[in-house]
DNA sequence: CGCTAATTTATCGATTTCGATAAAAATTGT
DNA sequence: ACAATTTTTATCGAAATCGATAAATTAGCG
């Protein structure tokens, strides 16, 4: 999990967010007053440039009636993917 | 979305994360080097009195070999539950 | 009970989120 | 082209996350 995973991650989180918005046609403003979050947050969220709360990532999906875990990641495939190679077992070699 | 919901959720997060942990034999320690959080940040969060972001519940996610999702809510059961009544329209009644 | 490992708690400082507000830029419709 | 709406950007201040460190508390075990 290195920093462009991460910054890869908040991108497609935020256009699901706005994709659901869309979707429910609503602007930044309404889902700010539905939400609790400002619409400048909103902007920044959608857009992938702040790394949202996860409070703040469930009012988001409240406000926009899914789960939250649609918002994170794609779902349309299968139900817990869980990480490759569950039995490998880890590695602490070069901490210990 | 209020409050003591938000706090619920961080709460029931954070015993998910513990319990992860422990199914794969780590303590804070070791979980600390392998996410990149800190012992004491981790143990606020098993807790459930911090507000993590999603990029850190990503790191953990990714360090106990589990997806983000299934940290985040209860995945034994549906793929997707959304909201209840996604066909009820939003009132911004009080806003307008 | 003692001993050790594990977890929790407390500070500190740097960085970041977030709301509020206002202004700028982009989008949309007429 | 023009006006209105929507989105983006910037700035400010308050509050929160987070790492590092150390101390305190708790757990587990012989």
């Amino acid at each position: 999990m290195n920093k462009d995973q991460r910054k890869k991650r908040l991108v497609e989180i935020g256009s699901r967010i706005r994709k659901a918005r869309k979707e429910n046609g609503l602007n930044l403003h309404e889902l700010a007053l539905l939400s609790g979050i400002s619409a400048p947050a909103l902007s920044l969220i959608e857009t992938g440039r702040r790394d949202l709360r996860i409070t703040t990532l469930c009012q988001i999906a409240t406000a926009l009636r899914v789960a939250v875990g649609d918002l994170l990641e794609d779902r349309t495939k299968e139900l817990s993917t869980a990480g490759a190679g569950k039995d490998e077992g880890y590695d602490l070699g070069d901490y210990m």
